[in-house]
DNA sequence: CATCGATGTTGAG
DNA sequence: TCAACCTCGATGG
């Protein structure tokens, strides 16, 4: 899935479009029967940890959702444009006068999830210029739960878990989660105190979710490049400075996600670099994804290496990685 | 058109 | 450790 950032993005959605609105619940596909449980209540609060999205109702009930590594939202009517996956300059999250809300007549639709290309649904009124378009649009493709307002609607399609939940399995489901930066202010110490009682390197850790919440597979092999240190380092035995700065670098990048929608993992860049970055995936990353191209600080070629199932890219000159 | 793989997690073995 | 989950963009014929 998208990591941390993206989960984040998508209860910022929820609350900008949903907050005090009384919504219909269904499930399209037919396999979430608990969404009866929400249908016809208002929609109070969205939040997220790590990579877990709680949406919670005026009946005490919470919506918790986990996209996995398929799962998106797509979010029509009356959203503003989130046009941040396909060009620069993203700006949701920020001011709302930019011009970008437009009206449930005019069909738009964003989707936040999965790396799959924004849709954008204007053609079918090009198409007609004669009929109207009809909201809701009719749902896309195995949609798991619909949410309804009546200006607005999220349909969700390929997550790993959605499920209603009382207030009890929210605590549940959070007190396995480790800290995340938006959400916790004493992160860093507990961040710090969790690698202190690890016994795996650090490119473990990283995606461990008890240890921090929110970090994936790019921002691990990235993290891990900017620190210059190897993943196969034992968490417990690096130096408290370092692990500190990792948090540190993890609140920077994953601030950056939020603003963006994009993973931008390498800075310092010109301005002509950062619109490259932004345009090809490819020139976004120090490392991930870039297996035998050259390192871009001393041209060694990236290494890939499967680690616990996952795909770990590092450069073993500036990573300091011997093999 | 078919196949592959992916920014994850769970649970079987 | 590995398959399953479940979707769809990218890739190759």
């Amino acid at each position: 899935m998208p990591e941390g950032h993206s989960v984040h993005r998508i209860a910022a959605q929820f609350r900008r479009h949903y907050l005090g609105k009384r919504v219909a619940v269904s499930s399209p596909q037919g396999r979430f029967g608990d969404c009866v449980l929400l249908d016809g209540h208002a929609v109070t609060d969205a939040y997220a940890v790590g990579k877990h999205l709680f949406v919670t109702f005026d009946s005490g009930d919470v919506l918790h959702v986990h996209l996995g590594i398929y799962g998106a939202w797509d979010f029509a009517g009356a959203v503003e444009l989130d046009d941040t996956a396909s060009s620069a300059g993203g700006r949701m999250g920020q001011t709302n006068g930019h011009g970008t809300v437009v009206g449930a007549h005019e069909d738009s639709l964003a989707s936040i999830g999965a790396p799959r290309r924004t849709r954008l649904r204007m053609g079918e009124s090009e198409q007609a210029g004669v009929s109207p378009v009809v909201f809701p649009p009719a749902p896309i493709g195995q949609v798991r739960v619909r949410i309804l307002a009546d200006d607005v609607v999220a349909d969700l399609r390929g997550p790993t878990v959605c499920e209603v939940l009382a207030p009890s399995g929210v605590a549940r489901v959070r007190g396995v989660l480790g800290p995340d930066p938006l959400v916790d202010k004493k992160g860093e110490d507990r961040f710090v105190e969790r690698c202190r009682a690890t016994a795996t390197p650090i490119g473990r850790a990283l995606m461990n979710q008890r240890i921090v919440a929110g970090i994936g597979n790019v921002y691990r092999a990235e993290m891990l490049f900017r620190a210059a240190l190897s993943p196969f380092a034992a968490t417990k035995t690096l130096p408290e400075e370092t692990l500190r700065e990792l948090w540190r670098d993890w609140v920077k990048l994953l601030a950056i996600g939020v603003k963006t929608g994009q993973m931008m993992t390498m800075d310092g860049l010109t301005a002509g670099q950062k619109r490259a970055a932004l345009a090809n995936r490819d020139d976004r990353h120090w490392v991930y994804r870039r297996a035998g191209e050259p390192c871009r600080v001393c041209a060694t070629p990236i290494v890939m290496e499967m680690m616990e199932a996952r795909k770990l890219y590092f450069c073993p000159q500036c990573q300091g990685v011997s093999g």
